[in-house]
DNA sequence: CGGCCTCTTGAGACAGTTCAACCTATGTGG
DNA sequence: CCACATAGGTTGAACTGTCTCAAGAGGCCG
């Protein structure tokens, strides 16, 4: 029996407990666990009936691609968070899903999804408020995309996406891992991975945060808040912060 | 008695049929009309428990604005979508609304809501297939602001329009009623309102589109498709098209 | 009539792209 | 164990889409 659940009833304990009962629920979504490797594909974009994962372990991104070949990332899923969800309705998918490292993902029986929501309707609300604060960072991302600047976009979702890792306990002394290699960042922020470079290194060389090797520490939390203009309220995680401290 | 829901029922519609029971729940649901003028602001960004409604007629934006007074539109909403269900289980409004003509809307009672999700299953898939819906078209905004260029963007949001509308029967001889003025486009488009002008100016003399006195008309369907790269399967409404005929 | 909002056009500036080169680390087959 | 390929990262120089600043025109309303 694999060990489940922990990022996922983590992150919906935010909203509110998970009971026993819903433990019990979710492990039974949770049961049939699939393995990937890095740039592996979860979804493809298409007419077909896609599936829909909880990200158990690694990281992923979803995309968009553009007749012209170009390719927009939506968003970077890591553990705890829905994958493809969004298709279970739709009857379409929208967009393509790739792993960024190994990754671990438990795909959700449509037709067991549909009890649990009849069913527990306590726990019910717990995803879709999951899924609402999925929904609110997309908003959130939409916006740097129109109207922040490359600098501007980099700062905040590297203090959103510290935030999220922090529900898992992933963020210490300031730092976390981060598999993401500049041209992931680039389709993900709307530039090239070139532009992406220099403005790392103008967030290096103003003593703001360094990526390096995989990992990112940020130097100045207040200089990153201010310069960003980051106000975490729309991630609706009030009992958790980012796990970054001031210097 | 008002006369309700043609709109709303219609889109769902496009999911699966609606029964007359669930006409009658619907009913209940948009029992509670409110009017609003233009400029009149729907929802406030903020912390405080927001409203949800179900827009019965006119056209709302939603909107962030950033430190630097710059906002960004999110979404366009015109009659029968949601506005504000995302909010209702986050605990903060993460968005303004605002009203762009005279608007009535249907305030949603939550608890109200509640009971349907619960009791009415059927109903219930198709309202969370309309948000499925709703965040397909925000991926699609998402990727346009990352990926395509201005007179792209322009062209994709109106053939994206015209497939909304035309659900309503708002479309005739490729020509709909728009009343969005170019800095509602810019603030939508990640664009400024200049721009917005020089991009129409272009779509205008290339013989593609026009909007002129709150009135779009596609004169060159295939080739709006073509240059846009518009794939309206992301909208999942194979039963109704954008009411376009190519010329 | 004046004020305001929307639309329009021009000219110069700049953020970010494109093209091109080179560097390092890692892995692979001969 | 070297030769080579691949992937990620770094930097420079020229180019361009979009912005900023500036000015003016048309329509609507009090």
């Amino acid at each position: 029996m694999p060990q489940v659940l922990p990022a996922l009833s983590r992150k919906l304990a935010l909203f509110q407990p998970v009971l026993p009962s819903e433990r019990l629920l979710l492990q039974g979504l949770q049961r049939r666990i699939r393995h990937f490797e890095p740039g592996d594909e979860l979804a493809y974009e298409g007419p077909h009936r896609s599936n829909a994962f909880i990200l158990e372990a690694g990281w992923c991104y979803t995309f968009k691609v553009l007749p012209d070949g170009g390719r927009q990332i939506v968003t970077i899923k890591v553990p705890g968070d829905f994958l493809g969800w969004r298709t279970i309705l739709l009857r379409t998918s929208d967009h393509g899903c790739t792993a960024i490292t190994p990754v671990a993902a438990s795909e959700i029986d449509h037709d067991q999804l549909r009890q649990v929501m009849v069913k527990a309707p306590r726990l019910a609300a717990s995803i879709l408020w999951a899924a609402s604060r999925d929904e609110a960072m997309l908003v959130e991302h939409l916006t740097s995309l129109g109207r922040r600047d490359a600098t501007l976009r980099m700062a905040h979702f590297f203090l959103e996406l510290a935030a999220r890792l922090n529900i898992n306990g992933e963020v210490e002394d300031n730092s976390f891992d981060c598999p993401l290699s500049q041209y992931v960042l680039a389709d993900l922020l709307g530039l090239t991975s070139i532009h992406v470079n220099r403005v790392l290194r103008k967030l290096r060389e103003a003593g703001l945060m360094v990526l390096r090797n995989g990992r990112v520490t940020i130097l100045d939390l207040a200089g990153m808040i201010a310069l960003a203009g980051f106000d975490r309220a729309y991630l609706d995680q009030n009992g958790i912060d980012s796990g970054l401290k001031p210097t």
